[in-house]
DNA sequence: CGGAAGCTTCGGCGCCGGCCGAAGCATCCT
DNA sequence: AGGATGCTTCGGCCGGCGCCGAAGCTTCCG
C-alpha cells in the first residue's frame, strides 16, 4: 500500500493549522496576495511565505508575480473538492463545541465554493435548472438541454470561451452543509460571475458567506422560484 | 475564517505517514484488527493503538470490540470519499517520482473503493448501466429504473435491505485514476459484492487491486460488454 | 537615485508529537 | 488456575517543524 506516504504528504500540507487558513482564504477561488494570506492566517509574513513554499511545491496553490506583488491561488478545482470533502468530514466529525454562529448562518445560506455557488442557494439553483430540464447532471459531469442553453442565454451568462478546455461542463459538487450537490464546473463558475455581475449577490469581507441583495432576492424568486 | 482549525485537525490525523498507512488500509471497507493495522503501517502495536485511538477519537474510524479483538473500519462513506479525494491531488501534484509499477497497472484496472468497484472495472460498468437506461445518476444520488431493478434482481443483485437506511441508493463517487465517476451507494456496494459471490472478481494480497477471474472477464464481456 | 513596500531566505530557539520499552488489563485456551 | 495472546497505558527519549528576528532581494515611487 505505497499510496499511504503520498496520501500522508498532502494532508499533512493541510493539516498546519496556518496552512489550513490560507487554504480556506483561497477557497472561493480568488488570488490573494502573500501579505493579505499572511494576516488571514495570523502569521508573520516570514511564516507565511515559508507556508506558502510549501503549498506551491506540493502543487496545491499556483503562484502568479504581478509587479512587487505575488498573488496565490488553489491549483484547481481538484484541490478545492478535496477541501470541501475534508471539511464535510470535520462538520459531523467533532461532538466538540457547535458555535452555531451567525456567521455559520450566512454561510448555510449562500456562499462561495470555488468559482461557483454554495449554500441553500446553490443547491437550490442546482435543483431549479434540472427540474425544469435545463442541465442533466449525469455521472460523466451532465450536459446542458438546447433549452436550458438558451434560458442561460437569455439570463446572460457567457458560456463562449474557449471550447478545447478540459474543465467539464458541468460538475455535481457535493455541499458540505446541505448535504446534497449544487452546480459546478463551467456552468456553475458562469452561472455565478453573472449573479455578481447582476448585483444580485455580494461578497462579504473576510468570509465566503456571500450577501443576497435585494435584487437578488428579486430575481432568484421570479427566475428560480426560490426564496431563501 | 474558523474553519480552517477544523480542516486542520482532520487533515492533520491523516497527515501522519503512519495513520494514512493505517487508513489505506482500511480504505476497501473492510475492518482490521489493531495488529493487522499495526503490521500495514509498520509500526509497533503500542505505537499503533495510540494512532488508531486518536482517529477514534476524530471520528475518522469506528472500532467493534470482538472476544479479545478489536476491528476499526472507517467510520463511513464520506471518510471514505474524503480519502479519495486527497489520493486524487496526490496522484497529478508530485511529478517526483513516478514508480508506475505493476500494481499500479493493476489498481487501474480494477479495485474496491470503500466498499463498491472503482478503476477502469468500476467506471465501465457506471457506463454500461447509465447507457442501457438502468440506472439514473442525478444530482441528488440517482436512480435505479425498472429495467434497471429487473436486470440487477436477474443478475442475482441483492437489494432489499433495510428500506430506512440513509445511504443513497446510488451515488456517482469520483475515480482518482479515471478521472470520471463510478458507481457507489447502496447499489454499487451490492453489485461489488455480488460480483465477489459470482467469483468474478477476487481480492489480492496486501492491496486493494482486484484480480479478474476468467469467468469474471466471461461474465463483464457478455453482460456488460465490458473487455478490460 | 535614495527610500519604502512587499516578499523571501537564513539562523536559531522551543515545543509538539511520534516512537518504543516496560508494565497493566482483558480474553481465550487447556 | 496458569499461561499465552491481543491490546492499551505510561514514561522518557528525540527528531522534526513551526515560529520569529534579522538581513537580502526586487519593485515601485518621487
Amino acid at each position: 500500500m505505497r499510496d499511504g506516504v503520498q496520501l500522508a504528504e498532502v494532508a499533512a500540507l493541510v493539516g498546519d493549522p496556518a496552512r489550513a487558513h490560507i487554504l480556506a482564504a483561497l477557497l472561493d477561488g480568488r488570488a490573494l496576495t502573500a501579505g493579505e494570506l499572511a494576516y488571514a492566517a495570523s502569521v508573520s509574513p516570514q511564516t507565511a511565505s515559508g507556508h506558502l513554499a510549501k503549498l506551491a511545491e506540493g502543487r496545491l496553490v499556483e503562484v502568479a508575480r504581478q509587479g512587487r506583488h505575488r498573488y496565490y491561488r488553489l491549483a484547481g478545482a481538484a484541490v478545492a473538492q478535496m477541501l470541501e470533502s475534508i471539511m464535510a468530514v470535520a462538520a459531523d466529525s467533532p461532538p466538540r463545541y457547535r458555535p452555531a454562529s451567525k456567521v455559520d448562518a450566512a454561510m448555510r445560506t449562500a456562499r462561495t465554493c470555488y468559482d461557483h455557488l454554495a449554500g441553500r442557494l446553490g443547491v437550490g439553483l442546482a435543483d431549479a435548472l434540472t427540474a425544469r430540464g435545463h442541465v442533466v447532471l449525469g455521472e460523466d459531469g451532465g450536459e446542458v438541454t438546447e433549452a436550458g442553453a438558451a434560458f442561460l442565454a437569455e439570463l446572460g451568462v457567457a458560456l463562449a470561451g474557449p471550447k478545447r478546455t478540459r474543465r467539464p461542463l458541468c460538475r455535481a459538487c457535493p455541499d458540505w452543509t446541505e448535504r446534497r450537490p449544487h452546480l459546478a464546473g463551467r456552468v456553475g463558475a458562469a452561472l455565478a460571475a453573472r449573479c455578481f455581475d447582476l448585483g444580485w449577490i455580494e461578497r462579504r469581507r473576510d468570509s465566503r458567506a456571500l450577501t443576497i441583495t435585494r435584487a437578488g432576492e428579486q430575481g432568484f424568486a421570479e427566475l428560480f422560484d426560490l426564496h431563501l
